[in-house]
DNA sequence: AATAAATACGACTTTTTTAGTCGTATATAT
DNA sequence: ATATATACGACTAAAAAAGTCGTATTTATT
């Protein structure tokens, strides 16, 4: 309950190694993947999501890779989790409005409340507090 | 990501419902199951959860049913949570501590925060905050 | 120019989790 | 007795997550 998935897990062991290298310096998805012992393909689609969103810069061909961008200190959690993962939310009518009930449903209100507490704290923090 | 599942969605009502309730009062779960349009099985079986952990009272035999019991505002939401979908974490690593990584693990330390913030947070909410 | 090493990306399969169903037992008011 | 409710475990179905594979593209190096 309330757990993130493997491929936001990764992601994030992955974030932690860019950050710790030296300004510029590239990680490819094998030296990660062997590295923390994570199946390299799942992590490559990752990666790959992350550099479309500009999380992270790709560099392509023999000795690339990916760097961490300068400015990853302006990415919060929220949007990295919804890059990854879609709404976060925990019910879908957070965002979909198209519950049947909605009308008779008695619990939305509170568990909003529970949502966006949560949705703001991770909205407080940023990428570049994953760095220990 | 960070969804709450069914099992907790239709406690989470069924509890509502009673609260409504006049004190003493007892519903059915055919009664909730049928208003709320959940399948009744599915939904017995929660409450019967949360009858054996004395969150709710059960009365058997016909005119039988639950009713909310009266320290409802004593139960925070960690603890409903967990009698329902057990440990509330990001990751199991939070309570198991049997991870082969661990050690190489570079983001135990802040996804722990993270952790810990959601915990404090719903350890502050009781079940009585879930009337509207 | 050829090669090798890297990212890019979609389709597919497997595994795990969640959701839902069913059968049977037990309690109890009428 | 009977009917109606909870109790509970075993089972099945559906959905989501995790992982794999094939192929294309880019580019540094030789």
């Amino acid at each position: 309950m309330l757990k993130i998935t493997r491929k936001v897990e990764y992601a994030l062991i992955a974030i932690g190694h860019l950050q710790q290298k030296e300004a510029g310096q590239l990680a490819t998805t094998k030296e990660i993947a062997e590295q923390f012992g994570i199946p390299q393909e799942l992590l490559a689609k990752t990666l790959q999501k992350l550099a479309r969103e500009k999380i992270i810069q790709a560099v392509k061909g023999p000795a690339g890779g990916y760097r961490i961008r300068k400015d990853s200190n302006t990415i919060n959690m929220t949007r990295f989790f919804e890059i990854l993962e879609g709404p976060v939310g925990l019910m879908d009518c957070y965002f979909d409005t198209d519950c049947i009930q909605l009308n008779t449903c008695n619990i939305r209100t509170p568990i909003n409340r529970i949502n966006d507490s949560i949705r703001s704290m991770l909205d407080q923090m940023t990428l570049a507090d994953i760095t220990n």
